[in-house]
Formats: C-alpha cells, structure tokens, sequence
DNA sequence: CAGCGCCATGTTAGCGCTCACAATTCTCAG
DNA sequence: CTGAGAATTGTGAGCGCTAACATGGCGCTG
C-alpha cells in the first residue's frame, strides 16, 4: 500500500479510502490510485485488514455427513451466499455431532476469528451441546429445531411429512405406514409427528412405526419386514397398502425389498419418499417425495447469521421454508404406463 | 496477550513462547503462564499473528458440483486433512468450470491470502485455464490429468474401465458397450480411454459410443436407445448383451430403460457403472461397479500442496491411486436369486 | 472581502503478534 | 571463587492496515 501511494503521489491513507469505496474522494485521485494498484496489481492485505479493523470478515460452517446431498447442498448454498456477502468462510466436517466434536470444531473456528458459526447438526443433543456452549460469536442452526434459544432456519419436515400422508389418504389408501429415521434426529421426528397428525385428523390409527438410520441398508431390512406382513396376512389385513419412508435412500431399499419379495409398486404398495435426491426420479418405480430446497435454506443461514452479527436482529429467529410436494409413479393409483 | 503478561508476571514475548512451543522455557514459567491463559481464556489472534509471519495458514479449495457424491467426499476428505496440518481451509463452489468463474475464484481465496489451492475442477480446460492463470500461490488439482504442468492427484479411471470392461469381457461377453460422459470431463475420457484398452488387449472391435452427461436422465435416454438396438436386432446382431456406463447415476437411468423396455438385467443385458455411490448396492439390481477412494484423494491432495507451500516439493508431482472393483448382481452371469 | 464551513488529503497512533537482538540469570569446569 | 557459555527472559521494532484527528484549500454568504 506504502508503494502504491508513493508511485502515485498521495498518501496510504487516500489509497486505503479508494480501496475502501470512501466518499471523500475526488474522482481525479480515485483514478489515479485506481489505475496505480491495477498497474501494480496489488492487492490489499486481509490479516492486517483484520487486525486494524478487529473484524476478520469469516464465517465458520460446522457440518455432518457432508457427503449425503441434503447437507452438501445446504454448505453450498452456506457457501455461495457468505461469498456474495463479502465473507470467507471455512467448514468443519464432522464424523459424528458429539458434543466433544462439536466443542473441538468450535474451538477450532473461534481460534480462527470467525465472526459467527452456521451450524448443520439436525440432531437434537448436537443442537443442546450446542446451546450450552457458550460460543464467542453467533451461532445459527440449520435444521436444529425451535425448541432451544439458538436462532436457526428449518424446512417444515412436520408439514412435507403431512402433505405426503394426506397425498396417499386421499389416493384412497386406508392408512398409511411409516419407516422412520434415527430416532435422535430432528427431522426424523418432525416427520414422524407430521405423518402422525395427518393420521390422527383422518381418523385413522397410526400404525406400528419401523427405523432405519437413512441408509439404503435398513431401508432394504424395514421393506423385508413390511413385505412379509404383507404376504402373510391374507386378504391385506393390515392394510398395508402405502409406506412413507423418512427419506429417498431407505425408499430405495423398501422398493427393492418389496420387488424381490414379488410385491409391486404401486399396484401393492405404494411407496413415497422425502428429499427428492436426483436419483429419485429414476427409482423403479419413480418416487414420489417431499422436495426440499437445501439451497435456500443454506442462503436463509447466513441471512440470519449476518442479521445477528451486524446486530440487526431481534432476539431469537427462526425461519421455516415451505417443502414442495413431487408426485411420481411410485404412488400412482394404478400401475404406470412405461416411460412414465 | 499483554493480560496475560501483566497477571503472569512476565513479558508478552513469554507469553508468544509459551503458546508457540518454543523450548527455551523455564518449566516453572510455561505452567503460569498456561494457567493464566486457562483462566483468563485468551486466545491468541490468528489475524496479527498472520500479520507478523506472513503466513496465514489458509488453503483454498476450488471445486464444481459440490452436491454430488464424488467432489462432496473428496471435499470432506480435503478439509479433513488441512485441518489435521493446522490450516483453515475455505471453500468455494462453482456452477461452471468456466475461465472467467475460475479466474474470480482465485481472486477471491487469493485476497483472503491462502497460501494454496486445491482445484477439484475435472474438465480439461478449466485445468488449461487453471495453469494459464499464474495463480499467486501453489495449485494442486485433483482429477486435473497429467498433461499439463500443474501438480495434482488422481484416481486411475483408466485403469477402473479397464478392471470392469475385462470383468465383463471375462463373464462371457462378446463385446461390451460403453456409455461416456461428456467429452470434456477427464474423468470421461480416461474411462473411455480405459475401456477401449481392455477390448482391444481382447482383439475386440468398440462399438459406437453412447453419450451423456452423468444425470441419470441422460442415462435413461441412451439406455432407451441401447434398448431399442436390442430389441430390434434379432438374435442379439450385436452382440449387445453388455454395457459399461460410466458412473452410477447414469446406469440407474440405463437400468430404468431397460426394465421399462423389457429387457432384464443381468440376464438379457449386463451392466456396470462406476463411482460406487452409496445407493448402487441397492439399485435394481445391485450394480457391479469401480470403488473410487475420494477421501483419500483429498488427503492426498493436501499432502501434496503442502508439500509444495513448504517447499519440501521436488518440480511438478503427479499421484495416482489404485480404483477397487465391486462385483454385484448386475453383471452375474445368470440370473440372481432374490435377496443376492 | 472577511469569515464560516465543508471537502479533500495528510499525519499519527495503534490493532496483537513475532522476530531479532540485548540483557539477565544460571551452570559448572578450572 | 571466577568467568565462559548456555539457558532464560526482556526490549524494541515493525508486519500492513484503518480510525481519528489535523490541516489546508475552496466556495459561499452577508
């Protein structure tokens, strides 16, 4: 900077002022130093930036499971928005949301000078060690729930879950099934609350509830299960025509149990899912499911964070984004037509 | 820092010895001065201390469909491993492996200071863009090739295509067709390239090349295509009674085609992808497919750049790992027993 | 034309840390 | 007991930048 402003015959403080979008520039000097720093392609120095304004403009992002795509899409939108924002940011990915890891990532931010922490940790202990943590910046939770005085922004897993139960009442299933996620989970029990209301205002009995932890595996294991309730009670006793699946990766494994057991879908069962993950237009059949804009829920973080940092905000804030519901062949009332 | 000092009793330059290490210190004056520390709970702040070294211990990491499971690993495993080496690492994530969206990214991490990228950009010219662009510090690409002069680390997809095509040429297939990705990708060329090697060590002349652009609908589309060519030829003219698609998602849609169109798989027609996604073990069928390590190739990848930043680095360096073949119901020789 | 106020620019003093070197204390052989 | 040398600690400067205040020049009012 010293350079720039000898070779431009003003001192460092008017460069720093161009530099910095001042308004007390006249437009001859702003030109001048412009074309200098252009010529000398130089380029201001952040830590010192930092150090003289104490704001290191650095936003930390602590995550779980960032390989699955709700999360990687939620960090890109995290990502991309704290960018056009003007703030870097840096993202911790953890194995598991244990309150020793969380503490650690938090740790690891804060000694970076982050001046506020987006947090995707939709489990409810990772949310509370959360809380109880104290952080020395903001801290913002995606999917962590209302429950706890940390603002946060959620997709409304209660209302996908509903609209997706109704969707599959009114096709004239009598009830319908659920496989649940991991029981710790958020969203797994918004969605399991959901499925239950819509239950309840239909006047109909919830069902047994079956787990699986999102995985494929006990997607595959909850589908045996169901499949074998299905052929021996005769005549469809239980009414196991329709199943919910907490999510598109265990849907993929009850329809695979379901056609190895010889069950079709949707002509026996009709299977829905939640997520819409790109794979889930070409399941076999088609699902339908719950679609969730990670994108914007990752932008809507940082909105509230900066709010929160810059001191905008009000108290404690939460966002609820609307989920949208995709209806495709795998609840079809009949068997689809190929090339559906 | 001067706190600390001050309630310790000794110099801020103690206090700078202690926190970073430095052997000559009394035992005695390291024990107070980390208690003082402990209590007041100073942190040291990373922004002079980057100012003072001139080293601000921030890596860059450059990367296109993050959403995706192959770059969403390889990130996490990036992330993983600079913060074990005490760096900050910041992301950022491209629509478009476009000159111009390349140059600014660089912009971006190069005025925050990073001392190196990690550029996961697979398309051949965003790496020729990538090494054109004289970025202001070390640049280490993952899946960049290794034609150009840029440092970087791979996953041998030749070798991959290789491994898969012999598998299927092995099972009894005459021939075995191929469904590329798009043609500018590395990757795509590499996989292509690695088949064509296999048929022709087999004295096999390729059939015609399928396209698409790794969505699953692409998939489907030339899956339709490869269907009708079945359908059509009697007495499989062909040879048609294999196909190696180029990733995972891409067979889903090739599967979907198939089952829509009649065709069995494995028994009419074979068919193996590549990637290993989570979901391929429970596609319909189980898809054969090439395990990719993309965390280890992200560990690798910091290695490497360290190595560069701290000069250890001997010219440009190239690093391949070694792909894992995983056979799966879609490439059995006859038809698989349910549950298989 | 004096005098006020505003605009453009310069000057100074840190931000919190580490580096280089100086000063002090300690250790131990001769 | 003494002095060399090592270990330990302190001092001063400066990393590159911005905030706050100081200065000087200009236009305008009365």
């Amino acid at each position: 900077m010293a350079d720039v402003a000898r070779v431009a015959g003003v001192s460092h403080q008017t460069v720093s002022r161009v530099i910095g979008g001042h308004p007390n520039v006249s437009a001859k000097t702003r030109a001048a130093v412009t074309a200098v720093i252009e010529e000398l392609g130089y380029r201001r120095n952040s830590a010192a930036r930092a150090l003289a304004t104490r704001r290191t403009h650095t936003l930390g992002v602590i995550a779980v499971n960032t390989t699955l795509h709700g999360p990687a899409s939620t960090l890109a939108g995290v990502q991309e928005a704290a960018r056009e924002r003007g703030y870097l940011t840096s993202a911790v990915t953890l194995r598991a949301a244990t309150e020793e890891a969380l503490t650690e990532a938090v740790q690891h931010l804060s000694g970076w000078g982050v001046e506020g922490i987006v947090a995707i940790t939709p489990w409810r202990d990772a949310v509370r060690a959360l809380a109880a943590l104290e952080a020395p910046c903001p801290v913002v939770t995606v999917e962590g729930g209302h429950d706890l005085d940390l603002p946060g922004v959620s997709l409304d897993q209660h209302l996908g879950a509903r609209m997706i139960t109704e969707h599959l009442l009114t096709a004239g299933h009598s009830t319908v099934w659920h496989v649940a996620g991991p029981a710790d989970w958020l969203e797994s029990e918004a969605r399991t609350a959901g499925w239950e209301a819509a239950l309840r205002d239909a006047g109909v009995e919830a069902p047994p509830l079956l787990r699986g932890d999102w995985s494929p595996l006990s997607g595959y294991q909850a589908g045996q299960q169901l499949a074998g309730r299905v052929l021996s009670s005769p005549g469809q006793g239980d009414g196991l025509t329709a199943v919910f699946v907490a999510n598109d990766q265990m849907a993929l494994g009850v329809l695979r149990a379901f056609r190895e057991a010889g069950l079709e879908t949707p002509a026996d069962v009709a299977v829905a899912g939640f997520d819409d993950i790109p794979e889930a237009e070409f399941f076999p059949p088609p699902l339908t499911t719950v679609r969730q804009d990670f994108a914007s829920l990752g932008r809507s973080s940082i909105g509230l964070l900066l709010e929160h940092i810059e001191g905008t905000a009000e108290g404690t804030t939460h966002l609820t984004l609307a989920p949208e519901l995709i209806v495709r062949a795998s609840t079809a009332r009949r068997r689809p037509t190929p090339g559906d």
